[in-house]
DNA sequence: GCTCGGAAGCTGCGACTGCT
DNA sequence: AGCAGTCGCAGCTTCCGAGC
């Protein structure tokens, strides 16, 4: 590894990439945030919920749809799905294009309100496209396969309500401070989202233990520790239970700082007891993505390189690495080593909390959720 | 030395506008 | 209809001073 730690890591970044900044470690920070996003959005996909992710939603705290918060990502029931074929000749693929090509192929468009996102321009691919919303449901698109003259792509309906909300966060450790950082307050804005989204909702008993609550339509209501409620609602198919239900789950940077010895700080105990599920990127993690893709890529990745610097240097005109913005190739790239190295990729991450369970639970979690009928659930 | 509140820098992105 | 440019917001991040 080339880098022992990520915070060395983001002190080269400061110095070769954006020595050109007012604030170059503030820069370079905001830029490993984004490759934990990176990540994230990659690992997703590669355990096959592309169908269902939406990024930058705004969501609707439970019983208070006032408030509204972007979600980084969430998942989404589909209601609907569909593949087309679109000719390749132009390098641009519009909402539009993919609207007419939905409505030769009889695909309903009633109700919807068409969206004017490019998907591919430039060869620059738009994750998560949404080409068209209606009161209840978001109409996105994305690349299936890329070959020859023609293009699939999967056309999907995602009903608005999510099941499953991700945030990502990355704290740097802080010149001159000896304890964790108290830009860890920051986190808390992500736990406010996480404590207020879901109908399971987190109390405390009197003698301090946690417990969950959860109202049905009629008003009545379930407590119980909360571990063992939010395993019931996952795997239940009761509709009262699933109906507003969203699992939240964070996903941390590990700045080496979280400890005291063996004791977390407060701020670790703060995330930890507002998200179900809390997970660390180590910075084993995150230097090895950078390090393999980023910094130094065998010749097969090295596209994936020339990428990102053209995308972090000065004078810079259009980002094409973030969790939205992807270079066509490089998409492509990311993904054949997220396929190809999944192992190491999950290793990647370690569970904070839940703190019995691991990384393949929530993987099964997520695929128990993908696949209730939330048809009848939503009804 | 620590906590807290506020400030500041960086950038994606949607909305808008005006041109082709 | 497409596209480029501008603008302001929001979210990402780190920094810093006051007060205890």
């Amino acid at each position: 590894m080339a880098y022992e730690s990520v915070d060395k890591l983001q002190k080269v970044l400061a110095d070769d990439v954006f020595k050109y900044t007012k604030d170059p470690k503030k820069a370079a920070g905001r830029t490993l945030g984004t490759l934990v996003e990176v990540i994230t959005y990659y690992l997703l996909k590669t355990w096959g919920f592309n169908n269902q992710i939406s990024i930058e939603r705004g969501l609707e705290e439970y019983g208070n749809p006032d408030i509204t918060h972007n979600v980084e990502y969430a998942l989404h029931p589909t209601v609907r799905n569909s593949t087309i074929t679109i000719d390749k000749s132009d390098k641009l693929i519009t909402a539009n294009i993919v609207l007419k090509a939905l409505e030769a192929a009889n695909f309903d468009l009633n109700g919807l309100e068409r969206k004017s996102n490019n998907l591919l321009s430039n060869g620059i691919l738009r994750n998560a496209c949404t080409i068209a919303a209606s009161d209840n449901s978001f109409l996105l698109t994305s690349i299936k396969t890329d070959k020859g003259d023609t293009l699939e792509l999967h056309v999907y309906e995602q009903s608005k309500k999510p099941y499953v909300i991700f945030e990502c966060k990355r704290v740097g450790i802080e010149e001159g401070m000896s304890k964790g950082p108290q830009t860890i307050e920051k986190a808390k804005q992500g736990a406010y989202v996480a404590r207020t989204a879901s109908s399971l909702q987190k109390i405390r008993t009197e003698t301090g233990e946690l417990h969950g609550i959860i109202y049905k339509s009629n008003g009545s209501y379930i407590i119980k520790p909360f571990v063992d409620l939010m395993e019931e609602v996952v795997y239940s198919n009761d509709k009262e239970l699933l109906r507003r239900f969203i699992l939240t789950v964070g996903i941390v940077s590990n700045h080496g700082n979280w400890f005291t010895s063996e004791n977390p700080n407060k701020e670790l105990k703060v995330l930890v007891q507002s998200y179900d599920w809390l997970l660390f990127l180590t910075d084993k993690g995150l230097s090895e993505f950078i390090d393999h893709l980023l910094l130094n890529p065998p010749k097969e990745q090295k596209f994936i390189r020339e990428v990102f610097l053209s995308s972090y240097t000065e004078g810079k005109t259009k980002n094409q690495f973030t969790k939205v913005q992807m270079n066509l190739e490089a998409n492509r790239l990311l993904l054949d080593y997220f396929n190809a190295n999944l192992k190491a990729v999950e290793s990647w991450f370690n569970i904070i909390s839940p703190n019995v369970k691991k990384l393949s639970d929530l993987k099964s979690e997520l695929s128990e959720l993908t696949n209730k009928d939330w048809a009848a659930i939503l009804k």
